[in-house]
DNA sequence: TTGACATATCGATAATTTGCGATATTATAA
DNA sequence: TTATAATATCGCAAATTATCGATATGTCAA
């Protein structure tokens, strides 16, 4: 857990949206065929449209969110799920406990 | 409180140590002729010191974290002293157990 | 008042981030 | 196989950040 790159991550309004989307998926995602959007994750697409964004700008915000370890992911066939890392989240609130 | 501005403000690896080394500035600055630094702060001096930047750079980093909430000022003659505003610091922590 | 510090601000350049369109990659279904 | 859909990656221009030197501002002491 890289603390600078996790604020980093932090530092972007619409990455900070897509967290917290995540904390309750089926709140704001349309679900996704046969899919439990809280066991399994929310698609690239899910994200794009939510945010309103390109696909790719979505793709690499969850790229960022993942490398900074706060968002976790799974391919199942042709599509990739993501779901928040809740360890490494709390590590993070302990390090700003701590450390800050 | 500004979240975006304050995770900002914490994305910067010198920043991060100044509001670290503020938790205990006995420990990390020399004294000042007759000022408590745990009541009172450390001027920009002591920081620009420590950093081993210029002054300019140390100057504009208190302001950042100023500005973020992250810590508070005290001007007595012609220093200025910073330190931490525990306040802020906790509502941010707050923010992050919540909402993120 | 003037000189000497301490601090803040301005202007500059290099580096990084934002968000996009275009394209490459992967996986499925026909 | 091939067409198609989902995702990842590349290369870009614009915006923002990092850090500096130079200079302005504020404050005290002589």
């Amino acid at each position: 857990m890289e603390p600078i790159e996790v604020f980093k991550a932090l530092s972007n309004e619409s990455r900070l949206q897509i967290l917290h989307w995540l904390k309750d998926p089926e709140k704001h995602f349309t679900p996704h065929e046969g899919i439990d959007m809280r066991k399994i994750g929310v698609c690239v697409s899910q994200v794009t449209d939510k945010l309103k964004m390109t696909q790719s700008t979505a793709s690499q915000y969850l790229s960022i969110l993942q490398r900074a370890g706060l968002i976790k992911t799974e391919r199942i066939g042709k599509y990739t799920y993501y779901k928040r890392n809740e360890e490494t989240i709390r590590e993070i609130g302990a390090f700003f406990n701590n450390e800050i």
